[in-house]
This record gives C-alpha cells, structure tokens and sequence, in this order.
DNA sequence: CTTTATGTTGCATACGTGTGCAATAATATG
DNA sequence: CATATTATTGCACACGTATGCAACATAAAG
C-alpha cells in the first residue's frame, strides 16, 4: 500500500468494470435541471451517491426522443441503473434496459404501457385537495395552466384538479396552456385575463409557471393577488417562499421522493423482486397569501 | 450491420475506453447546481457534449475539499477532460490530472498558484463599471455584500468594486456577508439596515443575495428601491428578469464562456499547446429598476 | 499467364483488473 | 518427524474491443 501511495497508483476504474460487470456508475436522465426542482433533486441524488463511492452520468432529456437515446447510450457505458425524470420513456428502451440486467426506475413521472418502478407524488390526490382548497376559498371561475400536455405529472394534476372541482358540485376548469416555464405561465396568465371570462383562481401545473402568473397579474396588469385572483402552483420551490411571491401551492416531498427512489434501487440492484413498483407520497398543501383562505379551514 | 441490429448487440464502451485510453466522456465539478447561473451552465455543457458523442460524469462539490476528492474519483473513471466550476482545486489534484493526461480547466473560477486554464468574467472590470455606475447614480454609502469570501469571484469583484469607488474618490464599501445564498442576501440586508450607518446602495457578489436583499427591503423593512435604497447583483440570471425583481446587475455571457471553454477544451485535447491559457469575457452592465440611474448615462 | 497492386479475412496480442487453481510456504496436530 | 490444516504466492485465463500483421482472395496492369 505504501508503495502504491508512493508511486500514486490508483485503479484503474474502466478494466475494473470490464471484469466486474458493474461501473459503479448510475445514470441520470434529466429534462430540465435548470428548472429548480430538478436542480434539487438532481443534488439530492449526487449527495447520496457520492456518499455511497458511486459515480453518476447525467443525460439531458428535454424532447421525448432523447429519452431513449440517452438511455441508450448510458446503457453501452453499463452504469448499473438508471434514474429516469423526464417523459418520453419508451417501452423499447425499457426492454433494451431489463435485457442487460439495468434496473430503471421513474421519477416524478409515469408511464401506463409498461410497468416501471415509480417514486412520484400523488398528484391526482394532491390535485384533488387544491380544488377542494380553491372552491373552499369561494372561489368559482377556475382556471388551470398545463405544462406540458403529454407529461403524465401534467395530466395526472389535471385529472385530480378537475374530479376535485366536480366533486365540489364546479364544471372542468378553464384551460390554459404555459409549458412548465415562467414565460410560458406569464402568457397564459394574459390570455385568460384577457378572454370573456376570466378566472377568480388559477392552478398551476408547477410553482415556476405559477411565479409567472403572479408576476403578470400583479406587475402586468395592476391585478391584487389574492383578492381579485388566487394563483397556486406546485412544487413548492424554494422561491415560492420568497416574499415577493408568498405562493400557495403544493409541497412535494423532494427528500422522501429521492429517499424512496434510493430504496427502490437498492432493492432492485439487489435482485429483490419488488412486488409494489410505485411510491406515492402524499403531497402537502403550503398555505401562503397568494390565494384566498377558506373562512373555516378543513383540519 | 443486420444482423448486428436484430440481436440487439451496441458496442461495448467500457472496454472499448480500456483499450484505445479514452472514455468520450468529460468530468464536471459543480459547487452549486441548484443555483440557477450553474444549472443553466450545466445545461449548456450537457447540450454540447451531448450533441458530440460525449457523456457527462458530475460531481458536487460544495466544500473545499469535495473538489480534489472528486477530481481523483473521476480520473480513476479516465474522464478525457475535467471542467471544474468549484472553488478549491488543489495544486495536487493539478498535478495528478498532468501526470495522466487529462486537461483541467476552470469555470468562473480561478486559482492564482497554479497556472490552470480559465474562463472567467472579467470581474474585477465589471464590478469597476458598477461601482461607477452607483457613484454616478448619486450613491456616496455604499456596500458590498460578499458571498463565500475565500471563492476567486467573490475576491474579484469586491476588489473591482473597491477600486471602481477609489477611483470615483470614495472609501471602500462597507462589508457584509451573504453566503451566495437567498437567505444570506436576506439576512446581510437586514444587518446593513439595522446599522448605524445604513448604505444608500448594495451590491451584492451574485444575483441569487441580491434578490434576498431585495426582497428584505421591500417586504420586511417597507424600503422603496430604489428610490430610497439601490440593489444590484451579478449574474443575470433569468429571475433577475423577472418583473417582481427587475435587478439591475452585471451579465455573465453564460453562452459566450460555454462555448470558449469548450474552444480551450478542444485545443487542450488535441494536444495543442495555449499559450493564453486564460480567456476573461466582458461583463454586461443590465439597467434595469432596482438601481437608480445617472442623470447623464456615460456612453 | 505472371506480376503487382489493392482489398479482405483471420488471428494473435494488448488494455488493467478479478477470479480460481495450483504450487509453495507456514503453522498446527498427532 | 510426518501428516493435516491453513496462509500465501504465482500464474493463467477472462472481460470485449482495437490494432497490426500475416495469409489469402480479388482486381488491375503488363
């Protein structure tokens, strides 16, 4: 060992993996890390495999394309796992995965056609609590701004958001469209301001979209949040707690999802057949002042 | 080819990196991803190197420390090169990377005892054009408030900025400490405010603290800015944008320092020798409302 | 047809480490 | 001291691909 140290032999990582079959490697397939939540969760996941000697190779997956050809890819370098938190997971590129023994897990996502492990918040239910929040607070023309149509967290929100509305006795909310971006949420902000009948309370698909929608109403168009209009996201970023913004909106539970996701590998790395594929962990309603408060709150 | 793609066979990565000595892969040493100026610059690495058949291994390193350990776990891996957007490289991890081979260079970073290829800002210039900028402005109280202080831009730009005021004939800024964080930029403002002598214009090290500072003074403190107080920051990030905020600040030229460090990356894998090893991009003055203005704008 | 040039194919070797077996050395048991 | 047991050491082989050379087939030139 000395010796070793003095010559400053280290092993050599690659000839290890050629023999051993494993890289010590994960991988990490990201849309959008510049967007907070993911920039955090993508930490969170660096933090815990550093701490555990294991390496992580990053994809950015914006389109639905680069999915399958980033796992593609990261799958010829034989990292032991993959992390998927982007939409477009194919079932070709899971096949590809389960072929060569690389466990994958979704997270923040879901796909219906095949069954992939899953860590994501109820989305549905959390949804379902906003509605029941909104219609609560009095409000009865409400509004909610899509991400991304196709994301399953997307639809997922929509479908609980708008079963909530109906179990309130409301018709489906108005619908707009901001694409999971602050620009995006600005616009849809304008336009249903603008149109015939605009909306006493927007839901957001995400926070960032929802700081757009704030920034229209309040600095664009001279309208008080939250008296003439509640606004809400999702996520629960760390800015939707600036003061500027003071957001309502729904926490997900970033360590516990990372947590599970992290148990979840484990157990698969380990051969364990996992018999409930699927984490739900509950989401959390984070009452702030941008929308209206029920006169008497539900417990 | 055929027959190659029916049984599903991809070439072998890992043991093709052993036997021709490289892996097409690139290290990349992030302090902070969360921050939204190193997730974009995450971003615009990834997109680039993806778009080369290049894959990317990250490592976090918040501490000191952190960088040197994951230098040395990505030279086992035999990265082809090494971005370090950290603060703390060794002159030991310098030297490991020299004796295999393997480029380093710094991102808006610098070290003054070893000669590493950077690219940087040019802080201490940009910081001099804020400072005039505030004096000009009609400022005489000035503060800066620092992020890490040991960090290599956080020293720059305090130096720039207490030369630019020396050469407008004022003092040196008062000090206060910010963590590079929101909630240190709150907290700093907060302590400048309560002072004896509370300053009639803050800038602050980077964006994230200045919209801390920002949103102490209008929210918690009931400031006017800036008609009572100046705030600026540096970075450009998007939020600095956004209407709540409005900063005036310095741009970093996030595209323009991505594309010259993948320039001197390349330069550096072909085995050219640079002979200007360091590449300093201007900084750009952004008005916006959080500063006031000089009644005669210089050119 | 022979010679030369060009293209194709097969095969041995190497990359640096893990694994298992054989050979040897050291230790314990009768 | 002989035998059985345990530790240590050395060595061949394997992982999947790249490289270079030899062997061979094909095409062009005289």
């Amino acid at each position: 060992m000395q010796v070793a140290q003095q010559l400053g032999y280290a092993p050599h990582q690659v000839a290890r993996s050629l023999i051993s079959g494993r890289s010590d490697t994960i991988g990490l397939v990201l849309a959008s890390p510049s967007n907070p939540f993911y920039g955090l969760v993508l930490e969170g996941f660096l933090q815990h495999f550093q701490r555990h000697n294991l390496r992580v190779m990053c994809y950015l997956a914006p389109t639905l394309d680069d999915v399958e050809i980033g796992m593609r890819a990261m799958l010829q370098y034989k990292v032991d796992a993959m992390i998927v938190a982007a939409s477009g997971l194919t079932s070709e590129a899971v096949t590809d995965c389960r072929r060569n023994g690389v466990p994958v897990i979704l997270f923040n996502r879901s796909i219906s056609s095949e069954s992939v492990p899953t860590v994501q918040t109820d989305n549905v239910r959390s949804s379902k609590m906003m509605a029941e929040f909104l219609v609560r607070g009095g409000h009865s023309s409400i509004a909610y701004v899509n991400g991304l149509e196709m994301s399953s967290t997307n639809r997922d929100r929509l479908r609980g958001f708008t079963e909530g509305l109906a179990q309130m006795g409301l018709e489906p909310p108005i619908q707009e469209y901001g694409d999971f971006s602050y620009e995006g949420g600005r616009e849809a902000a304008k336009r249903l301001m603008m149109s015939a009948t605009p909306p006493d309370a927007i839901f957001c698909a995400n926070d960032v979209m929802a700081l757009g929608v704030l920034d229209c109403l309040k600095n664009e168009l001279g309208i008080s949040v939250p008296d003439d209009v509640s606004v809400t996201g999702f996520d629960d970023i760390p800015m939707a707690g600036w003061s500027s913004f003071n957001l309502t909106t729904v926490r997900q539970r970033r360590t516990q999802m990372i947590v599970a996701a992290i148990d979840l590998l484990d157990q698969l790395l380990a051969g364990e057949v996992v018999e409930a594929p699927t984490v739900l962990i509950e989401g959390r309603l984070i009452l702030r002042g941008s929308a209206r408060l029920p006169s008497s709150l539900p417990s």
